[in-house]
DNA sequence: CCATCTTCCTTCGAAATCGAAGATATGGCG
DNA sequence: CGCCATATCTTCGATTTCGAAGGAAGATGG
C-alpha cells in the first residue's frame, strides 16, 4: 500500500471521506490524480464504488467504500478476568466480537498465546474466506511503552513488567502489529464517534481508573504513562495508603475496586464493578453515597486537566460508567470550578461507542500501520 | 511563498535544517527537487549560501541561511507596567531588544497604538534599509482566543474583555498578524532551546502564574485558556477567596502578586516580582520560607500534569524564576509524587531562552504564518 | 599517497501530479 | 420544461517530482 494511495485509502477508512471530491479536498491532491489512484484501488480490489450519496446542490458524488474482502483486522482488548475479541474489516466495522474468559494472572506466555489462538478461532469461524488477515492488536490493562511494545511497571499484571508483548504477538502472525494501553484505546476509539472532537479525555472507569488523551486528532502517548490520572493525591480526611506506596490516591478511593472493597466491608456483597451498578440502580443508599463521592473525587482531580487542556469532551466508559450518580457528580464537579472559557462548549458524556471502544480504537490504530 | 518552498524555508528558518541534505531528509523530497528550489530561492535573494559545514564522514555540505534581507518580524511581550519590544529577522534572531514603560491598563485602543508607534521606531533607528517588514506579533498577559485573535475575559486587563486585538494591530500594518497568550509565546521560545524535548510544558511564574504547553511539537491552544494552572485549587490549611471568586486557588497563594502581599503585611517592602528574588538572595528567611511554599504549591500541581502529559521537559521562567528555593521545591515536589515512568527522563530546569523567550516564540509563530 | 568508503549535490530521462477545460449529473427557479 | 448554477468526475497537455546514476569533496586506513 504504497505512500499516497495509502492515504487515500485510510481516509476512506477511517470515515473522513466517502468521494473522489472529498479526497482531493482531504488529501490536498488534485482531482485529476485522485480519480486516478481511485482507479487503480478499485482495479486492485480494495476500494468498490457503492451507490451515489446525496447532492449538496450538483451531481451526486459517487460512494467509495472498502472492499469487504481487503482485509480484515484481529483486535482484543484484555481485562484481569476475561478479555473481548472480534474481528474487523478495513473501515473498522466489526464482524464479531465475543467476550471470553481469560485469567492476565496467568502471566504474558499463556495469555498472548492463548490469544493467537482465540484469533485463529474467530477467524475460522467468521472470516470470510479469501480475505486475508492484515493486522493483529490488542488492549492492555497497564502502562505500554510506545517505542517498544512492552508493558512497563503494570499495578496489577504480575509477570508482565517489561514482557515484549509485541513481539510475542507478531511471533504469531507476520504481520503489523499494535499493542497499547486499553484506556488510550477507548480513546481511539470513541474519537471516531466524536468527529468533530479535536482534543478530547476518555476516562475508563472499571474496576481501575485509566484515561486516555486525543490531543489534536491524535492520540498523545507520552512516554506511555500519558493520561494516568490514578495517582493523583486526592483532597480527603481520613488517609488511605494506595498500592503504589504514597497516600490518598484517586485509584484508592474513586475506582471500582475501591468501592468494592468499602461495600464488602459493610457487609453487602458485590464481585465485579456491575454489581456496584446494579446495587445503584436498585436504590441502596451506601452504594449511592459511594459512587457519587467517587464521582466527586474525580471530578475534581479532571478540573485541573480541563483548565490545563482545554478538551472539547470528556468521555466516560468503563463498567462503573452506567451508574448514573457518577457522571452526574462528575459535571457538577468540572462545571463548578473549572474556567468559564474551559467549559463554555465542553461536553461531558457516557460512551458512544460502548463497550466496543477499545476495539474500535485498535482498529483505528492499526489502520494507520497497515495502511502506510 | 507559494507551499513546498515556504515548507524549505521554513525548515531553514527554524534551525531544523541547514544543508541541501538535510532539506531532503527532513522535507520528504528528493534530492534533486531540493536542489531546484533551493537555486530558485537562491536566485530570489531569499535564502543564502555561506561557507560549509562540517563533514559527518563525507563530502562537506553547504551551509544554506535566510539572506538577512529576506525580512523582519516585529514582536511585543505586553506585560502590566511594561512591554518588550523587538524586531527579528525571519530566522529568529533579535536584531534589537527594548523594555520599554507600558501601562496595560490604558485600555486596548492606546495600547496597540502605541505598540503601532514603538514597531515604526524600532523599524526606523535598527531597521537595515529596503529589509521589508513580514509580520508582527505580540504577546498577552491573558486568554487569547486562537480562532478570532480576540482576548477573551482577562482577569487583570481592565477594558479589554473581548477586545480584537489581532484586527486592531492589523490596522496599522498590512501584514500577517499574531497575537497571543504570553506564556504560550514562552513556550513556542523555549521548545527552539529544547530541540529534542516533543512535549514541553513552560512555567511562567512571575506576578501571576501562567503555563504553556507544546505536544507534539506543536503550541497546543486548546479555546484559548490551555495550560491554565492558575485557578487550581490547592490543599491548605487556611481559605483564601481568589479574585476568580473561588476559594484556594494557586494564584492565591503562590503567584509572585500573592508573595508580595504577604511580605508587605509583614513589613517588608516589595514592590516587583524581582525584588521577592533579591529578598531570597540575601538570605530573608521570610522570604525564602514563602518562595519555597509557592513552589511547593506549584509542584504538587504540575505532579497531575505530569502523570497525565508526561512531558519532556518542564521549563521555569518568568521573573520569579530565578528564586532557587523555587524550582528546587517544584522539582521536589514532581520527582516524589509522580510516576516513576513520567519522571524517568524528565527534566525541570530554569530558562534557556532567558527573558526573550516570549519574543522568540512569537517570531517562531509568525514564521508559520509569514512562510505559509 | 592511493584506494575505498561516505556524504553531498547535480544531471537527466521516466513517472507522477497538476490544472484548465470539458463532460456528466443534479437541484432550483422561472 | 428549459436554463442556469453547482458539484462531481474525466481528459489531456504542461509542469513538477522522482530516482538512478554519476560527479565532487572529504574521511579513513593502509
Amino acid at each position: 500500500m504504497r505512500g499516497a494511495q495509502g492515504d487515500l485509502l485510510r481516509l476512506v477508512a477511517a470515515g473522513h471521506a466517502e468521494s473522489r471530491a472529498e479526497l482531493a479536498r482531504l488529501s490536498g491532491l488534485a482531482a485529476s490524480s485522485v480519480s486516478l489512484r481511485v482507479e487503480e484501488l478499485i482495479g486492485s480490489g480494495l476500494l468498490v464504488e457503492e451507490g451515489a450519496g446525496t447532492s449538496r446542490g450538483g451531481r451526486r458524488p459517487r460512494r467509495l467504500r472498502l472492499s469487504p474482502s481487503a482485509g480484515l483486522l484481529a483486535v482484543a482488548d484484555l481485562g484481569a478476568h476475561h478479555a473481548r475479541l472480534g474481528l474487523l474489516d478495513l473501515s473498522g466495522t466489526p464482524l464479531v466480537v465475543e467476550e471470553r474468559p481469560c485469567e492476565i494472572a496467568d502471566g504474558p506466555e499463556a495469555t498472548i498465546d492463548w490469544m493467537a489462538a482465540a484469533f485463529e478461532d474467530l477467524l475460522a469461524a467468521h472470516g470470510p474466506p479469501g480475505v486475508p488477515l492484515r493486522g493483529v492488536g490488542t488492549g492492555i490493562p497497564g502502562p505500554v511503552d510506545p517505542a517498544t511494545g512492552r508493558v512497563v511497571a503494570p499495578s496489577r499484571m504480575p509477570g508482565w513488567n517489561n514482557f515484549p508483548v509485541a513481539e510475542r504477538l507478531g511471533a504469531h502472525f507476520d504481520l503489523p502489529v499494535l499493542v497499547e494501553n486499553d484506556a488510550n484505546l477507548m480513546a481511539a476509539g470513541e474519537a471516531r464517534s466524536w468527529p468533530k472532537c479535536e482534543t478530547l479525555m476518555v476516562l475508563k472507569a472499571g474496576s481501575g481508573i485509566g484515561c486516555g488523551v486525543m490531543v489534536n486528532g491524535a492520540l498523545h502517548r507520552g512516554r506511555g504513562a500519558a493520561g494516568d490520572i490514578s495517582h493523583v493525591r486526592v483532597r480527603s480526611d481520613s488517609s488511605v495508603t494506595c498500592s503504589c506506596g504514597h497516600d490518598d490516591c484517586l485509584e484508592a478511593y474513586a475506582s471500582g475496586a475501591a468501592l468494592m472493597s468499602v461495600l464488602n466491608e459493610q457487609g453487602i456483597e458485590v464481585r465485579r464493578p456491575a454489581d456496584v451498578v446494579a446495587l445503584v440502580e436498585d436504590g441502596v443508599p451506601e452504594a449511592t453515597a459511594l459512587v457519587r463521592n467517587a464521582g466527586r473525587l474525580i471530578g475534581e482531580v479532571l478540573t485541573v486537566l480541563v483548565n490545563f487542556i482545554n478538551p472539547d469532551a470528556i468521555v466516560v466508559g468503563g463498567s462503573l460508567s452506567p451508574a448514573e450518580p457518577l457522571i452526574a457528580s462528575i459535571r457538577a464537579a468540572v462545571y463548578e470550578r473549572c474556567l468559564p472559557l474551559a467549559t463554555r462548549d465542553l461536553e461531558i458524556s457516557t460512551t458512544r461507542s460502548g463497550p466496543d471502544a477499545a476495539l474500535l480504537g485498535a482498529g483505528s490504530l492499526l489502520l494507520d500501520a497497515v495502511l502506510a
